[in-house]
DNA sequence: CCTGCTTTTGCAAACGCTTGCAAAATAGTT
DNA sequence: AACTATTTTGCAAGCGTTTGCAAAAGCAGG
C-alpha cells in the first residue's frame, strides 16, 4: 500500500485527472461498452493514481441498485445459522455484493418494519433464514416485487423462491439405519411441531417404522422444541418409560446433545445402553462425545444456493421463482450400537 | 399490518400529505429540537398514514451518516467468533445500527480494500475482530480519522479503542486451579504464538508455576494453532512423553477438543487418567462430555463493549480512544480430577 | 472535401434527503 | 399597538453517482 486511499476523492477529481467528463469515467467505471479503449486507459491510471473508490450510496441512490444483499436470521447463537451464514458469505462475495445482517430474536415483531427499511434501497434483495414467517412478512416483500428467498423454510403457496432440503427422506433413512441395526423401539423427539420441517421429519420416521412392519407406538414420540433442553425433557421422558426405547431419535442435533445428558444422568452409557441419533450434523456434532451420528443437511450448500438464486432474482427479474430441494445425507458417527 | 408500506413514498408525498415544507418533516424525522409540537404530530400522522420509510441510502448522501457499521471477521465458523458478533449485533440494534459483515477468510489481502470501501460512506465505523491485524490496515483507517475498534486484539502502539480481556490472569487461575488439585506435571498447548493473547496465556501458565514452586518443563508446552486438529497433535506429543502429564491446559476451547479426542485414541479417560482445559468458554464447551472446565472470556461482552466504544466514537469524535479490558472467570465443570 | 453514419463524449437532470440561511410567525415588552 | 427577540418554517443548494439525450468526433464512401 503506497499510495493513500482518500476517501474525499470523487469522480470529478478522476475526471479532472484523466482530462475527460465525469460521465465518462463513471462510464468506464461501471462497465460500460461504448467508450475508446485509449480513454479506459487514462481513466483507469487516474483512478489508480488517486486512490479513488466510488462511493456506494451515491451509487446506489442514483443507479438504484446498492449490491448489498439483507440476511434476516432469528439469531446467531447456534451453529446451524452459523454454517448457512457462512455459505450465503462465500457465494456473495463471489459476485461481489455486501451483506447485511439482521436478527429479529430480541423484537419479533421487528420483521416487517425491517422488510420496508431493506426494500428502501438499503438492499438489492432479502435472504430470510426465520423458522416461523408470518405471512404479512412476505406478502410485503412480493408486493413490492421485492427479490427474496427463502432458505429452510417454504411458501405453501409456492409464491417464493426457496431452498430446503430431504427431510423427510433423511428422517426415512436415519430410522431405517437404526431398524437395520436391529432397533424397534425408537423413540423420537420432536422439533417445534409448528415447522413443517418438524412435522416431516416425524413422518420419515413413521414412514420407515411402517415400511419395516414396526407398530408406531404413540408414547415413544415426545414433543421438543429443536433446543437442547426440550431434548432432555423429552428423552427423560422416554427414559423414565416402563420399557424404555433402545434408540432416540431426536429430530436435530440440538435436542440430540439434550438427550445425551438425559442419558448420562440416568446412568447410562451410549451406546452401549442406548443409541442416540440426531439431524443436521452442526459442527459440534462431530465435538461431542460420543461422536453423533446424524442426517447432514448441507447448511453451507442451503446457504450457498439461496445467495445463488437471490442473486439471479436481482440480476434478471423476470426469472421466475425457484424452489430447490437439496438431498440429506446419513453420516454415520459412534452414537449407534448395533443390537445383532 | 393493515397499510400497504410503499417504498415509493417520498418525503416529498408525507410533506404534501401534512401540509407542510419538506424540510420540515426532514427535522421531525431526525429528531430536530424547533419544531412546534402540532407541526410534529401532523407530520407523524402522515407518515404514518402513508407508512413512509425513510430511504437509507439517501440520507446518508446527505447527512454523511449512513448508521451503519462494518464488521470484519475472518470467518463465522467457529463459536468465538459467533458469540462476539451475538454482543455486537445486540448493542447495536439498541442503538439502532445496522451490521455490514464482512469475512476476510478467503481473501487475505482484502482487508485493506475492504477498510476504504467502507469508510467511503457505506459504513459509520468499523469494529475489527481479526486475529493478525496488519498495520497498513489501521494505519490507512487511522489516516482517515475513522472511527474503529479492536477486539480481542490490540494496537501494540495503544493509538487504537480496544477491547480484550485478562488473558494472563485467566490463564493465571486456570493453572493454580490444576495445581490446587494436586497436579504439578501440567501439560500445555499454545495457541498460535504469532498472537499476543496466546502469548499472554502462555505466561500466565509459567507465572502460576513459578509462584508454587513448580518447575517449568520445556517438553510439556506444546505449539498448536487454536484449531482443534492442532490440539489434537499436540496432545498427542504430550501423551507420547514418557513422563506424560497429568493435566493439559489448551489455550482456547476448540485445541481442548482436539486434545480431548488424542486422550480417548491413546485408550485414557477423561477426567480419571488425565484432566483437560481450556480457555474461551464457547458454548460448545459445556456440550461435550464431560463437560469442559475454562476460563469463560465475556465474548459477547467483548462484542457489546466494543459496539459500545465504537458508536460513542461515532458520536462524538472527539472522545479519547480507550483500551478495556475485561475479566475472565473460571469455569470449572467435570474435565479434571483432583489428585489429593 | 463533403455527406451521412456510427462511435464517443459531455451536459444536465435526477436519485431522496440534510442543512445553512433567511423569511415568517409568534411571543414578550414597553 | 409597535417593536424586538425568539421560535418555526421554507427555499435552495448540495451530497456523488447514473443515464437519457444531444453534440462532437471519426470514419467510409462518393
Amino acid at each position: 500500500m503506497n499510495k493513500k486511499l482518500d476517501p474525499s476523492v470523487t469522480i470529478l477529481d478522476v475526471a479532472r485527472e484523466a482530462g475527460v467528463s465525469y460521465s465518462t469515467v463513471s462510464r468506464v467505471l461501471s462497465g460500460y461498452e461504448f467508450v475508446k479503449e485509449t480513454t479506459r486507459q487514462k481513466v483507469m491510471e487516474a483512478v489508480e493514481r488517486l486512490g479513488y473508490v466510488a462511493n456506494q450510496q451515491a451509487r446506489s441512490l442514483a443507479g438504484g441498485k446498492s449490491r448489498v444483499i439483507g440476511l434476516l436470521v432469528p439469531g446467531l447463537d447456534n451453529g446451524y445459522i452459523g454454517e448457512i451464514a457462512r455459505g450465503i458469505d462465500e457465494e456473495l462475495s463471489r459476485f461481489e455484493y455486501d451483506l447485511l445482517l439482521y436478527t429479529t430474536h430480541r423484537d419479533k415483531g421487528k420483521e416487517a418494519s425491517y422488510s420496508v427499511r431493506l426494500a428502501k434501497g438499503l438492499a438489492d434483495g432479502l435472504l430470510l433464514v426465520v423458522p416461523f414467517l408470518t405471512n404479512t412478512y412476505t406478502e410485503t416483500l412480493k408486493a413490492q416485487n421485492f427479490p427474496y428467498v427463502l432458505i429452510d423454510q417454504i411458501d405453501p403457496a409456492a409464491q417464493s423462491s426457496s431452498v430446503e432440503c430431504t427431510n423427510w427422506q433423511g428422517a426415512y433413512d436415519l430410522t431405517r439405519y437404526l431398524i437395520e441395526l436391529g432397533h424397534t423401539r425408537i423413540g423420537f423427539i420432536t422439533g417445534l411441531m409448528g415447522l413443517r420441517n418438524a412435522v416431516d421429519r416425524l413422518e420419515g420416521y413413521r414412514a420407515a417404522l411402517l415400511d419395516s412392519g414396526i407398530p408406531y407406538i404413540p408414547e415413544l414420540v415426545q414433543e421438543g422444541d429443536y433446543w437442547k433442553d426440550g431434548g432432555y425433557q423429552a428423552a427423560s421422558k422416554l427414559l423414565n418409560l416402563a420399557k424404555r426405547p433402545t434408540a432416540i431419535f431426536a429430530s436435530n442435533d440440538l435436542s440430540a446433545f439434550g438427550a445425551m445428558e438425559a442419558v448420562r444422568t440416568h446412568g447410562l452409557h451410549i451406546p452401549n445402553d442406548i443409541s442416540i441419533v440426531g439431524f443436521d450434523d452442526i459442527p459440534q456434532a462431530s465435538l461431542v462425545y460420543p461422536q453423533l451420528t446424524t442426517v447432514r443437511q448441507p447448511l453451507d450448500q442451503m446457504g450457498r444456493v439461496g445467495a445463488r438464486l437471490l442473486i439471479d432474482q436481482i440480476e434478471d427479474p423476470e426469472r421466475p421463482l425457484r424452489q430447490v430441494v437439496l438431498s440429506t445425507q446419513l453420516i454415520v458417527r459412534d452414537s449407534c450400537r448395533s443390537l445383532k
